[in-house]
DNA sequence: TTTCGTGCAAAGCATTTGCAAGTAG
DNA sequence: CTACTTGCAAATGCTTTGCACGAAA
């Protein structure tokens, strides 16, 4: 754990960011949570950890790595935005029901390609919203 | 152009929203422009024609539409949310030169699929960032 | 030592809400 | 007439900013 964080630390300072206690934790909490944290749940779960974080440090340090490209930014109507670690081009799923964020392994014919009809892609974003295979499941036990 | 706005007249009462003059107004607004405005660029264009609207009948107005399923907001990271009237499903690109947003005709394998991986699909999202091929177009000429 | 980051509180904005007056059916 | 909608202003809530103190190089 601490090799993995001494890593985590070693990408901060490639970056030229100052790797503080609160950037390193953030950036840690980012990189083990697999839930698309909101900014909300990024500062709950920090509080936990150092109770004297404030929301400023927060928004500072995920609008750093944001710009730096170290993190992805999720926006999705009527919902706060969420933040990712996993910065390859992958698609996801949003559940109406539990509101869980599923990563999804598909393929896209457009990962590979850096030209849509004339124009150059940068990035790619994709999700599909509906209702997630659990909470089919369970449905169909009622 | 009078027959098109009936046709509108028509829609709304049939989802059952009373056209007033301010809703159909900026109903045949989002129908007529294809630039996806933000909140900010309908109020703008609805002052021209009804100087005393407010902003808050904007609000108003687009969220009923949403609701109904009339308009589809479009969110975007680092930017104002985004409204079209074409509720099909397409997906968008996203020029970060020239800011503007251009619908992509192109089939997408999930267009006709309601299931990925065991997840029910309800909706379907996709767009690209990049430099679209006007501003490209425009840089070889530097 | 010098520069940068943190935490607090205040400021800034976009969006929503409450309400009196006006409008549609 | 009765219920709904509008426009204004105030309230709300998320995000950014200014600044003094503290931490990193």
């Amino acid at each position: 754990m601490n090799k993995k964080l001494y890593r985590l630390k070693m990408i901060l300072q490639k970056k030229e960011i100052r790797p503080t206690y609160q950037r390193l934790k953030i950036f840690e909490y980012l990189h083990q949570s697999k839930e698309h944290p909101t900014v909300e749940m990024i500062y709950n779960n920090m509080v936990k950890k150092i109770p004297t974080i404030s929301k400023a440090t927060i928004y500072n340090t995920i609008n750093l790595l944001v710009e730096k490209g170290l993190i992805v930014p999720l926006a999705i109507p009527d919902s706060d935005t969420r933040f990712e670690s996993n910065v390859g081009w992958h698609h996801h799923f949003l559940c109406e029901r539990c509101g869980k964020i599923i990563d999804l392994d598909i393929k896209c014919e457009y990962f590979e390609k850096r030209e849509i009809q004339g124009h150059r892609i940068k990035e790619l974003h994709g999700y599909f919203k509906g209702i997630c295979r659990k909470c089919l499941e369970s449905k169909e036990l009622v």
